[in-house]
DNA sequence: GTCTATAAGGAGATAGAC
DNA sequence: GTCTATCTCCTTATAGAC
């Protein structure tokens, strides 16, 4: 009916196209579901896309790129760095509480590419840039509460990576909030274990609740289990 | 052609139809595939399965109550306990490498019995069995090496299996061996941390390669990067 | 540019001969 | 019990009217 740029029909496919993933899995992704959650007939698909697989090369690229947060980084409670790399955990995991199915798409698309010869390293990029962005929050972290990473950031970030798509399965699999706060705790201690008290100093201590001062409280941080579990 | 008992049928349905998997995806597993894998025709199928859906829930079960190793604990090289994580980490890594397909469909599997409503619990069961088997290596783990762990076991299971999954993960993505064996001594280290010297002496040293005889060296390991990366 | 109608093929499942 | 042949439905994709 309506009159519609290609690019914005292009566009809309694509968000409907996730929309169906989420809700249904890759497998329920057919051009029909699609252009039914897009409000659209069968035929405009094929105006805006090639094939189905187009749609889909696109969709995983287009997925990789606008990837945000793997945590947010807020100045800890205590001032800590295991505090603080528990808290952005703990912000990350509410976002994937909140919306579940938007996290189970993303290990499915990835999936998906891997299988499609087409979509070769496609899931090799996604990977690194998960690596970027938690090297981003690592140096941040580190920064904010004075401490320096002992290993070079980007191992560091492969090993916060695993730990978050770890968290984040087992999550998904049981829905155990208790046990995935638990291994959060762990998680924070285990970073935190990788970093050495360092020069850099916190850049500034205000506007942060329960102020406790006790700059640079590091490393060896067995037992402290946050505000967690 | 072939008289065949229907148990064995149905037996060898269901390796036929893992191996389609594991070859081609869930996606990939259609009646016509597996039987063809099977040497069968296709009315046998149905002779033996009542639909596809059968199939599927009877083989995520067998794979779940088949699953057998988490990590393989082998004395360590130099008794320690890190030393020792490291060695059955790596020796996972190696049969993930030796079959990496097999594990691609075991992921695919889980997720494919998230979606399916008649399938509603067994994801949860699957790690639920994965934390069993890891409690297991962990507690010989600290009985070989005389140490104690001081957070409940079973909690220290779930961290490790979140570390495995996320290992097991990035490396499907990346095929990255370097980046695999570094977080894999990373993981050693942070479960490692979380144990305390303990009163359990280890059995015997005898047997082992390299029996530095150091005894009970523990928790603060940083930097021991083993014989990996 | 957008629609209806349909082609062409693959899917799960079954009928019925042997 | 095992086969061939077929039903029915759903998929991607296109033809052709408007």
């Amino acid at each position: 009916m309506t009159h519609m740029p290609v690019a914005e029909r292009r566009s809309r496919l694509l968000a409907a196209a996730f929309a169906v993933i989420a809700r249904t899995g890759v497998s329920g992704a057919t051009t029909r579901a699609i252009v039914e959650e897009a409000g659209m007939k069968l035929a405009s698909f094929h105006y805006a896309f090639e094939s189905r697989e187009e749609l889909m090369a696109e969709l995983v690229n287009e997925v990789v790129e606008t990837q945000e947060v793997v945590l947010e980084v807020a100045t800890a409670a205590d001032g800590s760095l295991v505090g603080t790399l528990e808290q952005g955990l703990l912000r990350y995991f509410d976002q994937v509480r909140q919306d579940p199915r938007r996290e189970r798409a993303m290990f499915e698309l990835t999936q998906y590419a891997m299988r499609s010869p087409a979509m070769e390293g496609f899931a090799a990029r996604q990977y690194e840039r998960y690596r970027r962005l938690a090297v981003q929050s690592l140096d941040e972290a580190a920064t904010r509460t004075g401490h320096r990473w002992a290993r070079p950031l980007d191992e560091l970030a492969a090993d916060l990576v695993a730990l978050t798509d770890g968290i984040t399965l087992a999550w998904l699999a049981d829905g155990d909030d208790g046990r995935a706060r638990r291994t959060i705790a762990f998680a924070a201690r285990a970073i935190a274990a990788e970093a050495s008290p360092g020069p850099e100093r916190p850049a500034t201590t205000a506007g942060t609740t329960r102020t406790t001062t006790r700059t640079i409280r590091t490393t060896r941080t067995i037992g402290t289990r946050g505000g967690a579990a």
